[in-house]
DNA sequence: TATGGGTATAACAAAAGGTTATAGGTGATA
DNA sequence: TATCACCTATAACCTTTTGTTATACCCATA
């Protein structure tokens, strides 16, 4: 049985006429006589007696009339409940900025059936995104987990390769590619520490026993662009930072000797938020 | 919304599984998939986290399997006792025997999508019909009311002619049609009086200015039929008589000057029981 | 007896709901 | 780590439902 069937017989016992309850319902005369034959079909019992002056109702047509509202209420009581409920867990997602720029707003458009507020949060550190998940101000965060202790769910979302991102004045620009001696000697301007992508730049030049050599700290990944745009630096980062640099002056180039990658993964205090998140707008789509 | 999709769903929350669901719902996975997805649409939340190893109910899910049983529930409980109250007035009509043989029984089969049990008295007299309708031992009666003095919902059904009906070695037999003269000396079997296929023939009769000679009085018409099959007599009876005449040894034949024409009517204490009868059975169908 | 308001039906178009076939993810296991 | 069993989602297709318009018919009434 449909409600919408209920909500009709019920505007047409109170008008004592599908031509009438037929407009208020905003569909047509012979529409709604179909709905009410498939009422009691479906019920199993003779709601009306029609004649050419309208619709009376029969003692089961009284009492469906009485009952129904009330089930009908209920219904609607219990959608709002429902809706309610939901909204008042709305979600809030904590991640880098780049990845709040480059990466979240798509993710998020992509998903157009769900029916939630979601809030972004960016930190700088690691230790920020993992307080707000322990005290509940976010239900989910994006980094890489790999060198994080923590007890939470997590699932991985992308890899992606590094680049050194110049200036297309810089001397290593007209090179199509790069490795760590092309640049070991030279400063860089880097993220600061607790941050996956400073980490992961530490541990590769570790891995090639060579200093890093440190031009700027900068906590914003958008000024680390600007600097390299004036010329005032180079650096490192992940492949997300490519997004919306074809206009630029800024050029990006492959590292061959830099072996690792960053991992993102979405990590969640309650394993249902996070594989909610997951399949709501992070799961790929085919 | 559909109780169906409320029904499936409780069924999925329970088995966390839509390919074990879909088995007990006796329908296939990908049609149980697309009615949660329709619930889920319609009511405006997330019911289910799917994943490849099942289903689990959101906190929204959770709340709609408590609170949906319970409307379920309501929604069959109202059913039960609409099918009941209805159940509980099944209907009882009085007539005559030849209605009841000739005319009732296709009535009510030809009204096919009523859910009701029809029971059939029948009567010889006009004061047992209008008794048992005051009595409420028959909901409605068929017969012409015209007569008769009361003060009952009626509405017409139909309007015959009389023949008369012979045997077919009568001497009458070869003619197309008859007139009173023809038969006028000639003795005839009637009906009891306070039936109105006598009242009607008595009239006729005395628009003629003639005299009925009786030859039997019957109570049961059918009886008759067998008297004029015998050649024990002639009668004058309702068109209704000549159904199932084909294979016997009766001819009906037309009376010119028979002027009457029996008017059956419905005829009922209440008035909206008498509009119900009509409309479920005799009311004329395209 | 024409007329206005009521319901039912026919014919057709659009939407919903089902089916099979198949893709693709996940976890257990050899 | 390859494979298998099992899960859900999607595509393509067919049938049923549900809506529309046009029209017939019934009935009360002026």
């Amino acid at each position: 049985m449909k409600t919408e069937w209920l909500e009709s017989f019920i505007e047409t016992a109170k008008t004592k006429s599908l031509s009438k309850a037929s407009e208020q319902l905003h569909m047509t005369q012979p529409a709604l006589s179909k709905q009410m034959r498939k009422l009691e079909e479906d019920l199993g019992v003779t709601l009306f007696i029609r004649s050419a002056t309208g619709v009376e109702l029969t003692s089961a047509g009284e009492i469906l009339l009485q009952e129904g509202e009330s089930i009908l209420s209920s219904v609607h009581a219990l959608q709002k409940k429902l809706v309610s409920t939901q909204e008042a867990c709305d979600l809030t997602i904590g991640t880098w900025q780049s990845m709040a720029a480059f990466y979240l707003p798509y993710q998020l458009a992509s998903a157009k059936d769900h029916n939630r507020h979601i809030d972004i949060k960016t930190s700088h550190h690691y230790y920020d995104l993992l307080e707000q998940l322990e005290s509940n101000q976010i239900d989910g965060a994006l980094f890489d987990d790999r060198e994080v202790q923590h007890t939470y769910w997590s699932k991985l979302l992308f890899k992606e390769d590094f680049y050194l991102f110049v200036n297309d004045q810089h001397r290593l620009a007209e090179k199509e590619s790069v490795s760590f001696k092309d640049f070991k000697e030279e400063p860089i301007v880097v993220l600061p520490p607790g941050c996956d992508v400073r980490t992961l730049v530490e541990k590769a030049y570790n891995r090639h026993n060579l200093k890093i050599s440190i031009a700027n700290e900068i906590e914003f990944a958008q000024s680390i662009m600007g600097f390299i745009s004036a010329n005032l630096g180079i650096s490192i980062l992940p492949e997300i930072f490519m997004r919306h640099l074809q206009s630029s002056n800024i050029k990006a180039l492959p590292i061959t000797d830099f072996k690792f990658k960053r991992e993102i993964s979405l990590v969640a205090k309650n394993p249902d938020v996070g594989k909610m998140l997951y399949t709501l707008f992070f799961k790929t789509r085919s």
